[in-house]
DNA sequence: ATAATAGTTGCGAAATATATAAACTATGAA
DNA sequence: TTCATAGTTTATATATTTCGCAACTATTAT
């Protein structure tokens, strides 16, 4: 069926959704933005458990947001597709609106006083 | 401090991807695209219990994802802003490359035979 | 072989998200 | 006022996420 197929993309864009839905995979794709980073660094830069931090890149892994390089004892990550920081980047331009909005809206209601 | 409004907006970032981490959620933006829809409308073309889909539209709601309009007894929503489109037209494309991908890398497995 | 370093995985507890059903609110018509 | 229609909210049960901790695997050096 042609609908049943429209409902796997609708759940798999579900999937890729929540691998970005939380404020530390973000973080960590954002550290990703310029390039390679091995899971140490990421550990240092963001403060984090490595268990945890671990869980968080097995989440991005899964949905093959990122991959993975070994070298050595290191295993380096980086962004599989540059359009997922493309997607990032606009989704914080509309949040950045959001807030010039409410602003303008809060200035709007000093005025009217 | 300046690192707590960084904090704030990975936090406010992660939580407009958890509003469009569902698949209903996914569908009702895709409906609203090309326009604003009445709850009834939506509910006929999803066929999901009102009082589910309007828990989904609550979520987009406070995020600000979306905007009502009442007119009568009916209740509009539209897109409050089209980059909220564009952005999932990315994560799209991003999985349509994904599935690209997949198939190549099935066919060079059945060519290697 | 042993140890050290770098990562991952499994498990249980607490917090969140989702669906359903029932109760509630708002608007317009008779 | 009473009823019907359109939509929202609340309560509750279930499923999913997230974290910390302990155990595990992989690579390199001694």
């Amino acid at each position: 069926m042609d609908t049943n197929i429209e409902e796997k993309m609708f759940q798999m864009h579900a999937e890729v959704c929540k691998s970005m839905a939380n404020p530390t995979r973000l973080k960590i794709m954002n550290l990703l933005r310029d390039g390679e980073k091995s899971v140490e660094e990421l550990k240092k830069r963001l403060g984090l458990p490595k268990a945890n931090l671990s869980q968080h890149l097995s989440v991005l892994r899964q949905r093959r947001i990122v991959f993975t390089r070994r070298a050595g004892l290191n295993i380096y990550y980086k962004v599989a597709n540059p359009k997922m920081i493309k997607a990032c980047d606009i989704l914080r331009q509309v949040l950045l609106e959001q807030l010039q909005e409410g602003e303008e809206l809060a200035r709007g209601i000093i005025k009217k006083r």
